[in-house]
Formats: structure tokens, C-alpha cells, sequence
DNA sequence: ATAATAAAAGACCTTTTTATCTTTTATTAT
DNA sequence: ATAATAAAAGATAAAAAGGTCTTTTATTAT
């Protein structure tokens, strides 16, 4: 369904919302090794967030990623359409070239009402929102936090 | 979510269910063709299930693919976990190594009730019914151009 | 100014998935 | 029996996804 650049750059934006401001920028090496994801990969992602103005860097001493007030509005959707591509989520469970009512597939029906929800709810929660509900309900990013 | 072969797995089987019997066998060559899928990667998917005892074949003139009413008890689901791997829809959707509501990954509350209800509805209806519903609903099996 | 730092950029490598090709085996109609 | 047929099996190849490495550029603390 997502590709794993997807699912990795999810996770360390809203890592980033939450541990990252204008005067604590993190590292990918940081980010990468807290949730246990291959930093020179998610530095290459986080490259195109940066040029999809998702999140945002300073180079040098100091710098890092970091969102800004304007960078916490966007969506989860908003970051899967720029690493995979919105159609992604919206294409057909069975790959068939058109999803839409008029030639339905035979899991048409039965997967159509979720992929709408979902979406949905993918596009109305901006990110600063979703960061906020995982701290609150401690909810995880990496499986490291499980241990202890 | 799904592989592109078992998306081809799918259509094919279904393809099979209502066009094939004991006595009217199909050639890879002609499902693929008339499913625009390439018939080399079927031919590899068809032995699978058919080890899978989810098709059934014989080989020489007038031999092919076909189901067997016992075939035609199978679902969606065995296909799936014949050609993927169940846990493929199964696992967290941003690929955390496990996906329960213990350690529920920031999407997990969104993503899991249409996990499961899709995962039941492709486990209760057999091939065959399914292949009826397609057929009665006049839904589709050709994938003209794809995209996955 | 200089050295240190960290992202940007781009080349490169590996693995997995998708797809093809060739040879062998089983079956059947003649 | 024989020739034709169609799947089984296995080797191979192309494409896509995932991942790494090196060099360049911008920034900042000293
Ligand atoms: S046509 Fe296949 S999911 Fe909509
Ligand atoms: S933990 Fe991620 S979908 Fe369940």
C-alpha cells in the first residue's frame, strides 16, 4: 500500500513535531538512529520533504530539521503524495487501471467505503494534530520505545 | 498492499471460476491474454496454486486450468496467503514489526476496524460466490494498463 | 578567516519483484 | 506408437525499490 519511504518519513515527521523546533533542529543521524531507520535513506527523503516545504533544514553548525508553524499544518496526506504519489492510496485494491463505480473491480465495494475513510481521515488531521494525539495516548513511532 | 501477483492470482482464479469446468480446461495463454496479464508471471502464479490445491490443471491436449467444486470453496484470502503471505495484510500499516493495540503505531486506530473487515469479508465469501457476485454485478476483471 | 558541522546533491550498489525464455514431462487424439 | 499439446520446472533477465557512499555547499562558532 505505502511504499517503506512513505511509512519512513511518516514517522519521523511527526517525530520532528514533537521533539524539533526552530531552536532544536535534529540531525537525520539523530533522527534516523532513534527510530531505527536507515539514515542515508532518510536523508534522501527528507531532502524532498524539504523541497515539498513538509518540514525544514538549515545546513551547518546548529542546523538540522525542524517544522515550522506552517510546516505543522500540512497532512499525512500531503506527505504521502509527495513521496509516493496520492494515487498510491487511491488506486485499485487489484491494480486494475480505473477505480470508480462505473467498472467496478471484484473488491470494489467492499474496500472503497475504507479507502475514502482513511483518506479522509489522513487529510483532515494536519500533522501537528496526529503528533499531539501520539503523545497523548503514547502511542509509538519505532519499536525501540517498547523496550524497558 | 497486495503484490501484483496476487492481484493477478485473484482476477485469474475468478476468471477461472466462472469460465472454466472439469470439461472446458483454459490455457494460461488464453486467460492472459484475455486478461492482459503476462502470461509467463501467470503460468509461474497458476503452479503455485495449483501446488496450493487452489486451482487444478492436467497437462497434454485439451488439458489447462480449471476448478474443482472443491476449488471453488477456497476464498479470496487463501489466495492471498498462498501467493504473499497472509501477514501481508496483516502488518502495521507503517511497518512496525508488530501491529496490535497494545503498541498501536500513530494510524493504527484509523487503519485497524478496515483491516479486519476487509480481511473477514475476503475470508468468508468463497471463490465461487464471489465469482457469481462479479458476474450478477457485471464487475470487471480486465486491467487494461496497470499501475501498482 | 578558518575549521567544524550538517544538509544537498548525485553517483552507485543491493535486493526484491516482475517478467521472459527454454527444456522437460505428462496427456491425448490420431 | 506417434505427433501434437499444454503444464511443470528451472534458468535468466529487466525493472523497481531500497539502501549506501562521496563530494559539494551553506552556515556558524571560534
Ligand atoms: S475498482 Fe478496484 S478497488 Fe475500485
Ligand atoms: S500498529 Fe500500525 S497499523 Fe497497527
Amino acid at each position: 500500500m505505502l511504499s517503506r519511504a512513505s511509512k519512513y518519513a511518516i514517522l519521523a515527521t511527526l517525530y520532528l513535531a514533537t521533539n524539533s523546533s526552530k531552536d532544536k533542529k535534529l540531525s537525520v543521524k539523530d533522527i534516523a538512529s532513534t527510530l531505527e531507520v536507515p539514515s542515508p535513506f532518510l536523508a534522501k527523503l527528507f531532502q524532498q520533504l524539504v523541497r515539498g516545504k513538509i518540514i525544514s533544514s538549515t545546513k551547518g553548525p546548529t542546523g538540522g530539521f525542524f517544522l515550522t508553524k506552517k510546516n505543522g499544518d500540512k497532512t499525512v496526506c500531503d506527505i504521502i503524495e509527495n513521496i509516493d504519489g496520492l494515487n498510491r492510496l487511491n488506486e485499485c485494491f487489484l491494480g486494475l487501471s480505473e477505480c470508480d463505480g462505473l467498472n467496478p473491480c471484484p473488491v470494489h465495494f467492499i474496500v472503497e467505503p475504507f479507502k475514502n475513510s482513511i483518506l479522509g481521515k489522513f487529510r483532515d488531521k494536519s500533522i501537528l494534530e496526529f503528533a499531539k494525539e501520539v503523545d497523548e495516548k503514547k502511542q509509538v513511532l519505532t519499536l525501540k520505545s517498547l523496550e524497558s
